[in-house]
DNA sequence: TCTATTATTGCATAGACTGCAAGTTTAGGG
DNA sequence: CCCTAAACTTGCAGTCTATGCAATAATAGA
């Protein structure tokens, strides 16, 4: 297989300060508030030239709320295409696959959870870096539903119409499991608990509200 | 019935400016992009001072995507409530109720429509609008689907969760109007036809992905 | 140990935004 | 028509965000 390198002194120093920044950040932030918190704060309990903040993070705002996720792997999204029926809940598993990338950081996580109950705003923020990802997304599904529905492959504009409506609806879904896993901070529920929750809920509503 | 009261200079005046602000900010982004446009150049332009600029938008992009839609007036809440039958084409239809408030500015909305086929995450800004709203229209929505599904009602929390899920998920299809619309920029299609497109696929679609 | 690459930092600068106080304009009554 | 209160505009000073550039420091790899 593919070997894993022993990542070196430079690597591992970057991923240190890109921690420090994020905690530094979020501990101010949950301490003091949004707007009393600057940058210079920031860098000053970081350790770091608030020059240097801008090498990692574009604003304070990313700081805050981290990374977007990684586009899912090759192997997941072929596997996804290639299965048939409920189609939200494999959008759903394929957001999971991704999501549960940089989740080992657990006193991370639990600011991040603060945050978001705090600052509602900073949610939406967050599923903004969701959206490099949706065009990519809107893609994968389309390749989906023009093998498992084939009257649409023939309408390549309704198909893409289509694919991306979905896309939407699955994002709708994952911005609820977000919202839900943030409202209460006891909780020991997982995020990606609330997402298997949320489009199971998906599923559910969508037989009790289809009109045909 | 309610007087129409002729409004005063004052109020024209600021109105005047509201509209000069918006317009000379969309002209200049869409003739010289959006990095290279100051709130002195678009004060310049509508003739105010820069403080003044600050009195009408809290930043430049909320002059360039404009204000939220208001809320639905109380008697089309109380008829959606009331209704049964085809919720999400409901908020749809109450979604359309408030589009329609200030699109009357053909010069305005025609800018408006280049500027979120330029700029993409604008158009997720503008969304954010919504989410003044969107509080009010989980709760407008929880009382219709409690009195629709009484076994909902019986079970606060989960009506809580139905709600703002199906709301996201209208939410989701506004956006997807949204885009559609600003595809392209020949086609005469309103917004407000959008929205209809966008709810009827939204059914359609619900049909062929339950798993029930 | 030497060198190329990459990261950090300080400095200078432009732009966004806010509070405050002074000046203008409008509303509305006498 | 005039006067006053309220609302609106403006200038100014100051803070914070953000970026380019050039100098310095640290690391990788030979």
């Amino acid at each position: 297989m593919t070997d894993v390198v022993e990542p070196g002194l430079r690597e591992r120093k970057r991923l240190a300060t890109h921690r420090a920044i994020q905690l530094a950040a979020l501990k101010l932030v949950h301490d003091r508030g949004l707007d009393t918190v600057t940058i210079d704060d920031i860098s000053r309990v970081a350790d770091i030239s608030p020059r240097t903040f801008f090498n990692y993070f574009p604003s304070k705002e990313e700081a805050l709320v981290g990374d977007g996720p990684s586009f899912p792997s090759d192997e997941a999204v072929e596997l996804f295409v290639s299965r048939t029926g409920n189609l939200l809940g494999g959008i759903g598993e394929l957001m999971l696959d991704s999501a549960t990338d940089a989740l080992h950081d657990h006193e991370i996580i639990q600011l991040r959870k603060a945050l978001a109950a705090d600052y509602p705003h900073l949610t939406v923020l967050r599923m903004q870096t969701f959206r490099a990802f949706e065009q990519k997304l809107v893609a994968v599904v389309a390749r989906r539903m023009a093998t498992e529905f084939p009257e649409l492959a023939a309408d390549p504009i309704r198909l893409e119409s289509r694919s991306a409506l979905v896309t939407q609806v699955a994002i709708a879904a994952v911005h609820h499991a977000w919202q839900n896993w943030a409202r209460d901070p006891l909780a020991s529920e997982t995020l990606a608990d609330r997402l298997a929750e949320s489009f199971a809920e998906l599923d559910d509503v969508l037989g009790s509200l289809a009109t045909h």
